[in-house]
DNA sequence: TATGAATGAGCTTTCATTCAT
DNA sequence: CATGAATGAAAGCTCATTCAT
């Protein structure tokens, strides 16, 4: 975000606030210009094209997947609460921040681009190695179960943790989302630590 | 489907083959009567509006989620092996049939439409509740861990499901999801049996 | 009407009904189907074309016209006295059969169509004849006053029933027609007869 | 008008002209933007949609008969001879304009539309109040015969008004409607005048 | 006499984008 | 940096009509 001018961040702000609140259907250049209250063709001063507006989305919340992800892992935590702190730090991010969840798990709204593509799959590629790298660690420090492949528990967490979001955010937000996480979290860590 | 005509038949496998090859941006009344090779407005006498069309589409997926789902159950095997044959089914279906994958797990493509939104809801409530139900069932014979919620167990499990599909799928299908599907189906069955 | 099939009075029935509650915009050959309850084609055995349908429509309402214009001339009444008894034939069948309004005095809502408008033309002729002569009547037997000419009385005449049916229609039938008619029929009398 | 920017002036131009040509029937999107040489979605520029042009078509009617009425009023003349002016000054703006008559007049052309029936509406109460506004006038000066209700001779004014000028469009102008006018107003007048 | 299926032409409207100013 | 005007392409959909059955 640091090399976007104040426009580019404004639009990409507005294009994310249609995306939730409206769908990616409604997403149109009128739609986006009409919320700033500029013209249409101001925007293509600030983007070549709506793909690279979407594009600059894209590398907004890859930023914010990696934020989320290094509050989570510098800290002096064992591995193990790592990864329930690092969820938790997702939950809070969503929680704080609803919007995020309709992109962020959400590859299947975009456009067929391959540049578009490519950045979604860096986002999930990022997440995957993060916790298979912190899982490889707890297995070392013998406090995860090592008799499981490190990239299935990946999947495993990072599946839970996507289909808690998605239920809160289709249930519209009823329920309390860090007290469910926590709770998932608690039984996450039963399931792989070793005992 | 059984009260399906033929041409409503074709026009919802048509649709379903559309998405899942050109996503739903590209899905068009046009694009549809292009591949049958008839006229726009034909469609038209099969369907009343594109939104009846999608509607048909999922219920098309809600009956196959559900033989999916009926084909584990309908057995003589214990509950957690239940679990285990009916994740087994899943892969087994997208491994036959890829371009399901696209929408049974794509809540975000479709356009907000209240009926639409109805229909997408029940297909999750229906693999949310099989899930819980073979959960409790098997903690009653003391096959599965007992001290973990059901329906956090049934997160866990679905989530694995999903990321696991999905991931095969952006990856286009560049791995063997039976064998891959084996693999995490025995790490889950490890995760949460009794010992 | 006499030469028609029973379907086809049931169409022109169904488009006079259409028209009056839906106005032309809405008649269509669906929507006239729809109501009867047979398929599209099936009307194409009874009319050539919507064209022929409209045409049919028009000679019932020359017939309608017909039948008021002579309901009223066929007594032994002064010619003064069958100018207001066959505007009060006009109310008293508006009144019975609302529907008759929007189309009778509508020359408007058709399409151009040649022979459409010859039609249309046939029946402002026969109103505007039928009048003429009891105004010449009139005069003859001395009733009527005489330095007036009786093409612009009868202008008049027609006018002032339009005006008032119009705006009875207009208003959703908020007032009494027949008295309202009545009114206006003495006001005309009292105008136009020689004192 | 004032507030019009001129392409919005031709669209409205262009809309009256069709429907005084073709008829409302005709009236397209197409059909507007191809008489003025620009694309179809460029009206859209200068009309959120077609119900938009049909309202302001409208309006600028509205803006014309007031005109036509105001024209007539702001005089010294006496209250029955104004009424007479008002009549001529229709006469006189039908003869110079005559695609004004297709629409002036023709409240059934429009489609069903709440926002366009209230505008027809309130054209309708202008011509009825402004005459019978007139006529009271006359009846407190002693020149107009009070023993007739004012709103019936303001329906038979109107009614005199409407017959004679759709007679001229029907008759595809084939007389001359300012004598044939003038020769109405003299009967009218004969007839509501205190002898 | 009726129907199911289809069609060409047309409709209103939206979209991403361009260009002169 | 911004706008008003415009556009080609495409969308969903309706219409009168045809044709084989």
């Amino acid at each position: 975000m640091a090399n976007l001018t104040n426009r580019q961040k404004e639009i990409i702000n507005v294009t994310v606030a249609i995306i939730a609140e409206e769908g990616i259907q409604k997403l149109s250049i009128k739609n986006i210009s009409n919320r700033i209250g500029i013209s249409e063709p101001a925007i293509y001063r600030h983007f070549a094209c709506k793909t690279d507006i979407l594009l600059a989305v894209l590398k907004y919340f890859i930023h914010s997947t990696e934020s989320i992800l290094n509050d989570g892992i510098d800290t002096d935590l064992s591995p193990l609460k790592q990864v329930g702190s690092i969820l938790m730090n997702f939950f809070r991010r969503f929680n704080e921040n609803p919007q995020l969840v309709t992109i962020i798990f959400s590859e299947e709204i975009f456009p067929t681009d391959d540049r578009i593509a490519k950045e979604i799959f860096s986002i999930i590629q990022l997440n995957q190695m993060t916790f298979i790298k912190l899982i490889e660690k707890g297995k070392e420090t013998g406090e995860i179960r090592d008799e499981l492949a490190s990239e299935q528990l990946s999947t495993i967490i990072l599946g839970a943790l996507r289909v808690l979001v998605k239920k809160w955010h289709l249930s519209k937000y009823s329920f309390d989302l860090i007290k469910e996480g926590d709770r998932l979290i608690n039984t996450l860590m039963v399931l792989i630590k070793k005992t």
